[in-house]
DNA sequence: TCAAGATATGTTACCGGTAACATTTTGTTC
DNA sequence: GAACAAAATGTTACCGGTAACATATCTTGA
């Protein structure tokens, strides 16, 4: 099991240790004999070049740093599973790196990716606002926003058209005959969070409805954020008709309050989710939800960061908006209205 | 935004570049007042250690290997937030890799962890057999097996006691009266498929039940191969009253099999999951299910393989066997029999 | 006060690749 | 077959750390 280099390799084969470093480069400067020759040395010896050394001497590692809120939540996983194939197909690493949301341990995990010595960083969490990754970005340190975006930066980033999503399924709730719509949104210092908010303000404007300031509550998007949101709202004299969540785990959170309230989804409240996560299907009630692209926003990321890894000098910006898409099931009342 | 190195900071403090190196690794070999002087060179100057040479030099990466089968599944996801906090914490960082539960794959992920340069490897979803790991560990790599093990290899693992969590799930329908209690097994060349069959098994003997071979059928363990298993069990003449699921998936895809031939859970028939994925309690029916402590699995395997990386000589293995816990949920009837 | 040992600091070499330049071999043309 | 260009191969240095050993400085006690 000793290791070989490259210098064994060359010995081995009667060559310089040069030689051997051009034939595992591809290099053209080589003979077809001595290539086979040396090729055949290498498969003889299992010789494999010290990826250690490599990146030492490169500067490159062929890692990617991936940061993304909570690797446990679906939604992210899903990313880091596109975001992994597509490294893998590239020939790259991917190392994450869970920041839950914090500033405090986002810049953690920047120090953390900068020492393992990262070629680029894959953020999906970021708040509107984010210093740990504005200051990369300014520094030229190459960067890829998936999901949510920053307000500063104009940088690359691949999203999905939150603000049309929420808009659209707003206008879905209006067309059932839904007057009284209310949204549980999530904490506006996303990017996420504001444009499904500004999504669901539109659509109400357009449909000449006021929006009432006492319908609209902001929370984290997680159940437990939903369901003492929802509790507020459908314990309001004037109860809203329907719910729009700023994504599907509020929308459960939501579930659980309307049960505790002895209220039924959809005939009592209507309740549309975002995301279409696996478990939207799956849930008690099955959720309407705005579907998104989740694996692919991961693979275009990388397709990305690696485009402005090895080009030099990138000189353009990548800024990619997934269209969503709604997804009716049977929390939003659509299967009574047909009748 | 020029990067310094050892050898800038010690001409900037006056000293030689290994004074910097010594007080860089707390190296007690350094006066106070050196010690000092240097420190402030170094924040002054903002020097950052190169991580790529020093990997390099010192042969470690800080870098483990991760191999899911497929990260997007929350139960592995789960399990690698548990390894990325360990490891984030004990100053190591996560790579990971989705096998797809393919030995091809398993072994390509291997490879390409290799030529990453990882210290050591963590896999959540070994076969019985899986030749690359077996080699792996022969070749005395560093690897620490997770959820799941290898038959052959008695090697470092970190696992859910499956035998007896399936044991106490079957005990508990004994105990609610039934006796036709089918089993929707996972595929018993994976170790978590083997053991939990062999609870159910165990379980019907100690209550001299006969196990019927038409009421255990083997499948992926997925809501598709739930639902197709549960088609065919329901559809028997003498249908099971209860079933003992190899995860939570399956045991979902059961309840659309269920929903599709118009019988309900768990009047018709009781469902136990196994897992207590997060979705356990969400799903359309409350699921009954065998907890077990993912998160826990994961950082406990960072532990030994830290452990094993850095004491030269590990002459002892490390066997981890957790207890799981049966929740009780609507699935299972418990509520009827309470009556 | 000075030798001996401990402590602090410095010198040199090396890890295993790649870049850049030097040299040798091969091939082409007249 | 001489002359020269092109292709193939070799030589040397270097990347930025750490190990091992050498040297200088400081204690301490007889």
């Amino acid at each position: 099991m000793k290791k070989y280099t490259l210098r064994d390799v060359a010995k081995a084969a009667g060559v310089s240790h040069m030689t051997v470093s051009r034939v595992l480069n591809n290099n053209p400067r080589v003979s077809a004999t001595t290539r086979e020759k040396v090729q055949k040395v290498i498969t003889e010896l299992g010789y494999e070049p010290d990826a250690r050394a490599r990146a030492f001497v490169t500067k490159k590692s062929q890692l990617l740093g991936l940061v993304v809120s909570d690797i446990s939540n679906p939604f992210n996983a899903e990313i880091s599973r596109g975001i992994e194939d597509k490294a893998f197909e590239m020939g790259y690493s991917v190392i994450f790196c869970s920041s839950d949301e914090s500033p405090q341990r986002t810049e953690a995990c920047v120090k953390h990716m900068l020492r393992t010595g990262v070629d680029g960083m894959i953020f999906t969490s970021v708040r509107l606002k984010e210093p740990a990754v504005e200051k990369l970005i300014a520094e030229g340190f190459p960067v890829v926003l998936v999901n949510r975006k920053l307000s500063s930066s104009d940088y690359h980033y691949v999203i999905c058209n939150n603000f049309l999503g929420s808009y659209t399924a707003t206008k879905h709730l209006l067309k059932l005959g839904y007057k009284k719509i209310a949204m549980i949104s999530g904490y506006s210092n996303f990017s996420t969070g504001l444009d499904r908010l500004k999504g669901y303000q539109k659509a109400l404007e357009d449909n000449s409805l006021l929006q009432r300031s006492e319908y609209v509550i902001e929370t984290s998007f997680s159940a437990e954020g939903g369901f003492e949101a929802a509790k507020a709202l459908l314990a309001l004299k004037d109860r809203p008709e329907a719910i729009l969540c700023g994504n599907d785990y509020i929308a459960f959170g939501v579930m659980d309050a309307a049960e505790g309230s002895g209220l039924s989804i959809p005939e009592d409240v209507a309740l549309i989710g975002f995301d279409d996560t696996d478990f939207a299907a799956r849930s008690r009630i099955k959720l309407t939800s705005v579907s998104q692209k989740i694996y692919e926003m991961g693979s275009i990321a990388v397709q990305i960061i690696v485009d402005t890894i090895e080009r030099k000098n990138l000189d353009y910006e990548h800024k990619v908006v997934l269209n969503p898409k709604l997804i009716i099931r049977e929390s939003c009342g659509y299967h009574l209205h047909k009748k």
